[in-house]
DNA sequence: CGTCACCTTGAGGGCCATCAATACTCGTGG
DNA sequence: CCACGAGTATTGATGGCCCTCAAGGTGACG
């Protein structure tokens, strides 16, 4: 079941990559690509697929190219709680430990772009500006953990929901290197089940506060996926967050 | 209030630090050690001091040679949850950012011993010994941080309790290189009120579950911060963790 | 012995989980 | 064309866990 074909696809060259300049790659000049190029390889999972479950052995490390994953811990009772969310660029793996601590689960039709992990703790060691790239990654993906602690600690249900549409739109609009303002489209990757295991709630409590947030006005839907917040700023203020969140510029 | 006399205090050669093996100068050598030695310098705080507010600029980096340090955030309306817990030989401050994301208080009395940023950064560049074992401590701070996730996003008050005393114990047993196991003894760092921060709940249902499990004769207590533990592996299974937690050796 | 910080315990209520029933969507096959 | 079923989403009723408000209790220290 897990395994799958994976090796097909096209081999896209690390110049034409859509996330050349926001994954672990991003400050690699051309001979560094090279040596990336070389022995880089895609895997395809789609949506549902397990990529790889808590404790097992798993042998590549990888940028997200395409699509979402999830990283998710379960209780002995079946509690669980996704730990977090893998978007394009994201990187996938922890250098220097053979077994993955998280459960990984393709959220939705998923890419990587992978490499094997020996030959990859090779480069870290031997090239400095990829481990600086990774260090400054997971200093990224702390803070972004513990902005979720707040979440899961200190957030009403409907705050929750507010700030995890916020966070797709600020996640989208980093792509094109803006920032959400007035109306803004997103698309959910995630089912409600599968976004009650993000943000620390049941799906009927997320199905509930999507529909009162949209009696409320504060968005709208088209179908059970697509949504429209007409404008940002009153999303961001029922997220609980400051409103001003950082550097004018 | 903010300011202290910082600098007085014993200048402590590194190498009879006490955090020495565990710290991000672990693995640092005598050459890279006497620059770490000649560049350091210590700073102590009071049980309740502000070392930093979020937002403000920080011009050192850290370890933690003593005491606990309590990283937060807060929201406009006094929510506040602890996103990180600072316990000897860990690492305070982001490298490669001037500004601190979270509000750091020492919730003990704390000594530090402080790196300049510059020059810890320009440290980082040339030596990969020193920046590989900064990410490794990142990962384990990721990992710690998504353990708390897990923590704050779906246990019960009870098990956040058992699991927050079996954390401390964890790590106190760490420093002798042991796991704990049998009885155990702890002293608790933190108040209830500071323990319900960092747990997401409120200081009253901390003492009811504390109360709770003392009824249950999970743990005893000697005063209001010494806690006994008869059984440790009883207190891991009341904090809904596996009981087999990761490799035996 | 009074003050202050910290802790404990009780009473009541609100938020969200749980259980349950009903729609909606979409692909398959009669 | 409709029936069918599986997966997904919505909505309602009820109850429990934990928050809130409130009133002591304990211990350190001047």
């Amino acid at each position: 079941m897990k395994a799958q074909d994976s090796c097909q696809g096209l081999h896209v060259p690390c110049g034409d990559c859509p996330i050349r300049y926001r994954a672990v790659c991003a400050s690699c000049e051309a001979p560094e690509l090279d040596r990336l190029d070389a022995t880089k390889y895609y895997r395809r999972y789609e949506a549902g697929q397990v990529v790889a479950l808590a404790g097992e052995r798993v042998d590549f490390v990888a940028s997200v190219v395409q699509g979402v994953a999830g990283l998710s811990q379960t209780m002995e009772d079946g509690r669980t709680q996704m730990v977090g969310l893998l978007l394009p660029s994201d990187f996938l793996g922890r250098p220097g430990r053979a077994t993955s601590a998280y459960t990984v689960t393709a959220l939705s039709d998923l890419t990587l772009c992978c490499f094997r992990r020996m030959p990859f703790e090779e480069l870290l060691r031997s090239t400095p500006r990829i481990a600086t790239r990774l260090l400054d990654m997971t200093l990224d993906d702390l803070d972004a953990a513990r902005e979720w602690l707040l979440l899961l600690g200190r957030k009403s249900a409907r705050e929750k929901i507010a700030s995890f549409i916020a966070f797709l739109a600020r996640r989208e609009a980093g792509l094109h290197q803006t920032r959400p303002e007035g109306r803004v489209r997103i698309d959910l990757p995630l089912t409600r089940e599968t976004m009650a295991d993000y943000l620390g709630l049941t799906l009927e409590t997320v199905s509930r506060q999507i529909s009162a947030l949209k009696r409320d006005g504060v968005i709208t839907l088209e179908g059970n996926r697509r949504v429209t917040v007409p404008d940002f700023h009153r999303l961001v203020l029922e997220s609980g967050d400051d409103s001003d969140g950082g550097l004018p510029a």
